[in-house]
DNA sequence: GCAAAAGTGTTACTTTTACACCCATGC
DNA sequence: GCATGGGTGTAAAAGTAACACTTTTGC
């Protein structure tokens, strides 16, 4: 898979869109490319998938090669197969979203064995530059994904730390749905929905009043939700 | 494309989850196989993607050869990869869903130019049987993926004629839902959406008080909807 | 003591639910 | 005149939105 013939014809690839959270704001990972084309520039990790290898395999594997983690949340949103989408022949590609807990994180990515990428930061959506590829158009399909997505499933907890306090959630919720959210409406509906933990522990290393830290409860969540959380406004 | 090699790597395919509604039921169009693998079992319209066409082309070509309609309401919603799922080699699938108005239309797809099939059959999901491939597999994604749209986009008005009852609305999103509604429930809220137009017309042919037709209001619909549908409950 | 964020309730409004009878038509 | 589906309103309950002050903590 590493010498490609010049022109190939129906190779298909995997690309993920590797969503973190950290410092108030949602971030994703790209690549510097160090091949053609599109050498230097930003990219999402992505790969041509081997031919006896699972999607879902190699969209896990990528982002292993990406960020040395395994097992992270993931899920395939939609395969990208305009015609002149690769300069050099016809690749369709299946693109995976994925969320990693970044905060107390911050050492994830430089790319343990990622052979396709000079090296990986993590780009604040507010500061996306031109992708290579189709790159930016894939970029943005997913985030209208997550964007619905979090007002009804609980994938928001994917993003934060195990223990996490209700600011946190909340600002996560802002960032996402790019909106305000009232303190009070926004904790008395979490809490109501009853899918959280309350610990007995408190944040640390804050000058202020420490908040309260929770834990998103699978098992809560799987007897309250036949029905689905709702946080559209 | 018509001879295939006897294994061959990395093609891909679009198969096609086409739905009617008739007759109070909602149906998929499924054809009987007159080639290898999975010869005389019914399977989804779906077919390989030529070199140099687009998926969403190939997508709408294959409705076309199964039904003879054109330009019908299609959305992609998952791309199938697993290994074994094509006994002859590596095949992705891409898989679409489309909605066809059946009502008043009965002779649709009589498979005007379709080659790999014997027949076509209007089956109702009721009475699905096992499918060749993993198509009983992506059936049941597809209709997940409707049920869920239905409730928050104008998604039905692509299943019923242009001029429609209330009570045929109702009856649709019932059996799309699979759950009775409230009728005067229903017509409240379907009426507050103000996306539908009320025609100065009856329906005709009906041994009982005939009902009111309406037709779904694009522009309504622009104007209202930045806000979305409801229908869950 | 002050800066910073944590934590907390009530009220008005909107939306949803439950529910039953008369009406118009074709035969 | 009867069988069939068409068409309609109200009240109770639940959910959502708007809004401001006191508390705790570290420095």
């Amino acid at each position: 898979m590493e010498n490609l013939p010049e022109h190939f014809d129906s190779l298909f690839s995997v690309d993920c869109v590797i969503f973190g959270f950290d410092e108030g704001e949602l971030k994703i990972l790209l690549i510097e490319r160090n091949e053609a084309p599109f050498n230097g520039w930003f990219a999402l990790p992505g790969y041509f998938v081997e031919p006896i290898e699972a999607i879902e395999t190699a969209a896990q594997r990528i982002l292993f090669e990406s960020t040395g983690l395994k097992g992270i949340f993931m899920e395939q949103f939609y395969t990208f197969g305009a015609l002149g989408r690769h300069p050099q022949g016809r690749v369709i590609t299946v693109a995976y979203y994925a969320m990693i807990r970044l905060i107390g994180n911050k050492e994830v990515a430089p790319l343990p064995t990622a052979h396709f990428a000079k090296r990986a930061v993590w780009m604040s959506i507010k500061d996306m530059p031109e992708l290579a590829f189709d790159h930016s158009r894939i970029f943005r399909k997913s985030f209208e994904k997550i964007k619905n997505k979090i007002s009804y499933q609980p994938i928001a907890f994917e993003l934060l730390p195990e223990k996490f306090t209700l600011t946190q959630l909340q600002q996560l919720y802002e960032v996402v749905l790019n909106k305000k959210l009232d303190k009070r409406n926004f904790r008395k509906k979490m809490l109501a929905y009853d899918i959280l933990k309350e610990l007995d522990e408190k944040q640390k290393g804050v000058s202020y009043r420490a908040a309260k830290l929770y834990k998103f409860d699978k098992r809560k969540y799987a007897k309250n939700f036949q029905k689905e959380l709702s946080f559209t406004r």
